[in-house]
DNA sequence: TAAACGTGGCG
DNA sequence: TCGCCAAGTTT
């Protein structure tokens, strides 16, 4: 146990001030936070998984007009989860959005679970999406930790421009210390928009932002990251791309489609059946007794 | 722990 | 143009 390098009191009361007060006035208007149903926030949280808010926005839309509750998800065909996913990308979070809507209902009477615990053993639910719904759809008083959260502390409080790649025990006392007593729910939505809108990882608006002055990475004159370079994703060529040229033919299909309408997206044969096997291993496609593929539940 | 897992927009 | 990045989770 390490003690974290926290503010002194008055900064760190200045802190939540200034933040809570910005959030009042730069909040954005989102349909997941005036509609703050459970639901609607786990099905913003598994959407918004390393996916930017405005490609979410259409697709949140018409899928809560589809599925208002869990319920009404569960009683379709996971298939058309990951029909009505688009191009959202990493279709196999509305795989598992659809499993936690059917976990839900046989678990816990169709009402999302509000208890840390009985979050963790949804499908697709890890330790952010946990404290988010906890924190955002509850009011309770949950470390919620995101990308944006993360990089605001470690400039903010820590100095330095970028968090570490992968969450440190250091950093959750630090996170824990810097909630504040009251409103922590809104503590934690508020520093992640700032995160988002205004402490954003490429180029930050520090002119904009409302603890510029406290900001210790500022004050040490912005000094570049020193840490590993994070490995970039190679994507030209990968089963990634190949998994997606499969899927999208699948998606748009207005059923199953034949074999050779798979064949024709991808060149290396190798390559698309070792893809094409991923894809049915991981419950995303399905293949027939017909020889025809599909998305799963779709006949 | 590190690698796999989609997609598209921005600097 | 092209690498970086986006409200992470799983194995």
């Amino acid at each position: 146990m390490s003690t974290p390098p926290l503010l002194p009191r008055a900064d760190l009361e200045r802190l939540h001030d200034d933040v809570m007060a910005w959030f009042e006035t730069a909040a954005r208007d989102l349909p997941w936070r005036r509609d703050v149903s459970p639901w609607a926030v786990m099905v913003s949280e598994f959407m918004l998984q390393q996916t930017p808010v405005a490609r979410v926005l259409p697709v949140y839309e018409a899928w809560m007009q589809r599925w208002p509750t869990p319920a009404d998800l569960a009683a379709e065909p996971a298939g058309e989860a990951v029909r009505a996913w688009g191009r959202l990308g990493y279709p196999r979070r509305a795989l598992r959005l659809h499993a936690a809507a059917t976990a839900v209902v046989e678990r816990h009477g169709g009402e999302v679970p509000s208890g840390r615990d009985d979050l963790l053993a949804l499908p697709g639910v890890g330790d952010y999406t946990a404290g988010a719904i906890a924190s955002f759809a509850f009011g309770d008083r949950a470390v919620v930790m995101d990308t944006n959260i993360r990089r605001v502390f470690a400039r903010v409080v820590s100095g330095v421009e970028y968090p570490a790649a992968a969450v440190t025990a250091a950093e959750r006392e630090l996170a824990t210390a810097l909630m504040p007593g009251e409103d922590a729910h809104v503590w934690a939505a508020a520093t992640m928009e700032l995160g988002a809108l205004v402490c954003t990882a490429r180029s930050p608006q520090c002119s904009a932002c409302p603890v510029a002055d406290l900001c210790r990475w500022r004050a040490s004159g912005y000094p570049a990251h020193d840490g590993p370079v994070r490995r970039g994703q190679s994507w030209e060529g990968t089963d990634r791309q190949c998994r997606g040229r499969l899927l999208a033919v699948l998606r748009e299909a207005e059923g199953p489609v034949a074999k050779a309408r798979l064949d024709a997206v991808w060149p290396d044969a190798v390559q698309r059946e070792r893809a094409l096997d991923g894809l049915v291993a991981d419950g995303l496609v399905e293949p027939l007794d017909s020889g025809l593929f599909a998305l799963p539940g779709d006949r």
